[in-house]
DNA sequence: CTGTTAGCGCATTCAG
DNA sequence: CTGAATGCGCTAACAG
């Protein structure tokens, strides 16, 4: 017990090749059922685990997936790893984390990504915020290497993409501060190069229109998501003459939203009372923060689970959940029986929250699945209703979001196509 | 290119077999200059990357570092990633992240770690805040597994271990507010359970004591370290007669601080005026709340670095820096030249701020590295002193923790016989 | 200093 | 249905 046992051990005990304990488990159909069973009470008594790297080389395929992160200043960023280490977990495969440094210069940040093609260490790579790194990502996929990427604001064509509604999200928050009879409302912006930037820009300028609004110019502003810019943004809104000066802002990221708050107690504002406030994300802090944030929850572990949940449907080698470790567990939540009950394209279909775009190629090409953002009502727009606990920190968490689909303006359902 | 070159290739087109091309590539000294120059530039020519998989299964010896974080709801977890992140980068290794789900059961948790050990993937680990995990940790290393824990509770005896100086840290904050004037100054715990709440409570007495003052149990109150349990401490201390209400409070985490600010406005309370506060971590939002945190912060970045710099010594086969990536890059702040320049041993040593506990064991037994804890004033406590930057994201992260060093209640420097 | 020979632990042929 | 042989890509002894 001293020395890792090795598949010949096994063998050796179980009186049969390695090779049969090999089939076995890889879950082999061509296996006489006792031996089966012999062989797996072997592996179980003997906590026999094979190696990853090993039948990685000989399988000619990894078992790894890599995760690139963009450096770890975002909040949530952890919250999207949890989804995929959440999902991982119940698989035999096993995460790899590679970090895009903010200390790096551009041609290194290209050399992380070229390494991790060159390493050849992982099977796929989930590429978080990519961001300028985009592009070279891309460059992955059109060599053949599976890769998904969640949440970026540029979408190579073609790449598996995994994002939030932030259209509808942001529709919805301006939509809600009209509905409290708030007609000017300022909207603090992301980047411009950012597509959610634009999305939620659209958004809100929609929910205007529709409310027979115009966008006034002088209230958008923008910023670059930090609560620094917010602050600013803030200065720039409360400088306005007071016929200006809107009573509602919609900060198109909480952190701004937070810096909005700040700046609007140095100017003796409060919050709901003079201006009200609506943010973007839902970040475990906007709960905290008093007034409590009003804001569009984004469902980031969902994102994860679901960038994973795709790649390992392309990598398709997946057949069963690693089974050893998870065999005691009664699995009582629905989530886990779900996704272990059924492969994983059936279950993406079945919840019918993923997109196909880009008609014209028939086959897949880019597999495009955009998830529900929903607007979380707390005390700072200082609407009656009882603030929402649906987003409330690990609460719903681990739960697939839910069937209920969104505006239909970039979602079809021409999913059949999916697996390959 | 359109297939990954593998070492046979290199090896024909630099007319030499492969066992030279590996030698090159592992810094072997027995290698002829010209050769060596002459492989070299072909495998950079090709973009060749080693396969991890394949020279770990063959050398014996895997290349992967398994990092352990327990659950993501601990903001600075992030932090330290990016410590380690950051060094692994510059070396041949690549991270692997183990997660501790928080919805595992008991036994789930322990078979993440068991898995760990059997799959035999990983050459050592790094675990942050295992927790309840930690006697399983201790297996591990038992086993001889090489294993390093940052800022656990429970120390088992003989694992190297990472962590801040919780005491001085609780006790310059509590002499800050004694300095500022306070008599009355309550603590919030952090969970009793955990090594560092006590140390914190003996930081915030000690300093209460040499100050003269008694330790006033009515007010000491316990959380867990969230913002939750904060605010049903600030609660109880707001529920005092005003005889016995703190005038100031020091709360064991930032968190819970927060909790205490929220909870002040409920009561109609400002800070600092009616009741000074501070915290402990310097998460990143202490600098953005209103009034701003005065806190300790903790070094989570070099606590990760620290980590995985003493795991690598400890493996010490990591020769040189990986090179083919930072090459180019000239290396001008003097952090990277640090550590690229030395080796790890040396580096530490030459810091100073190693100590090495156990002295019964002359060899070495348990290496235990602690770090400085700063003390950051900022608005909450009614400082006149302008609020210290240093600690603001991002501004000095990546520098080596500096040469001063703490309290010398538990550092010695016995450290030449670190590496073995 | 360098080439040759064996495996690392496993998956996958291909014959039984 | 199962065993024996072959090799994944690389390193580690060996011999030269």
């Amino acid at each position: 017990m001293a020395r890792k046992p090795t598949i010949d051990d096994i063998a050796q005990l179980a009186g049969v090749s390695k090779a049969t304990v090999s089939r076995v488990l890889n879950h082999k159909p061509d296996v006489n059922p006792e031996t089966r069973e012999r062989v797996l009470s072997i592996v179980q008594e003997q906590g026999f685990v094979p190696s990853i790297t090993a039948s990685g080389l000989a399988g000619g395929q990894s078992r790894l997936i890599g995760v690139l992160v963009p450096s770890f200043t975002w909040p949530f960023i952890a919250d999207v790893l949890r989804g995929v280490a959440e999902v991982i977990s119940s698989t035999s495969y096993e995460l790899v984390l590679y970090s895009i440094n903010d200390t790096l210069r551009g041609s290194d940040k290209r050399d992380v990504i070229d390494h991790i093609l060159a390493s050849k260490l992982v099977a796929g790579l989930i590429a978080i915020f990519p961001g300028m790194q985009a592009r070279h990502v891309a460059r992955l996929h059109s060599h053949g290497f599976p890769v998904v990427l969640i949440d970026d604001q540029f979408i190579p064509p073609g790449v598996p993409w995994i994002h939030a509604d932030n259209f509808t999200g942001a529709y919805s928050a301006a939509q809600h501060l009209i509905a409290l009879g708030h007609r000017r409302i300022a909207h603090i912006q992301g980047p411009a190069g950012y597509l959610c930037s634009r999305e939620r820009y659209q958004g809100y300028s929609r929910a205007l229109q529709e409310a027979g609004m115009a966008v006034d110019p002088a209230l958008i502003v923008s910023g670059d998501f930090t609560e620094i810019s917010g602050q600013a943004a803030a200065r720039a809104l409360f400088a306005l003459s007071p016929e200006q000066r809107p009573t509602a802002i919609f900060a198109a990221s909480d952190q701004m939203a937070f810096g909005v708050l700040a700046v609007a107690e140095e100017y003796g504002l409060t919050v709901p009372g003079d201006v009200a406030l609506a943010g973007f994300d839902d970040i475990g802090l906007s709960s905290l923060v008093r007034p409590a944030l009003t804001t569009i929850r984004q469902p980031f572990p969902e994102m994860g689970q679901c960038a994973i949940e795709l790649l390992l449907s392309r990598l398709d080698s997946h057949r069963f959940p690693s089974g050893n470790r998870h065999l005691e567990a009664p699995s009582d939540d629905k989530h886990q029986e779900f996704r272990i009950a059924l492969p994983v394209e059936s279950s993406l279909n079945g919840e019918a929250w993923l997109s196909n775009e880009n008609h014209e190629s028939p086959a897949l090409s880019s597999t495009h699945i955009q998830l529900a953002t929903s607007l979380v009502v707390r005390a700072s727009c200082g609407a009656s209703r009882v603030a929402s606990k649906s987003a409330a920190r690990g609460t719903a968490w681990g739960a697939v979001p839910p069937a209920s689909r969104e505006e239909p303006h970039d979602v079809s359902f021409s999913t059949p196509g999916l697996s390959s």
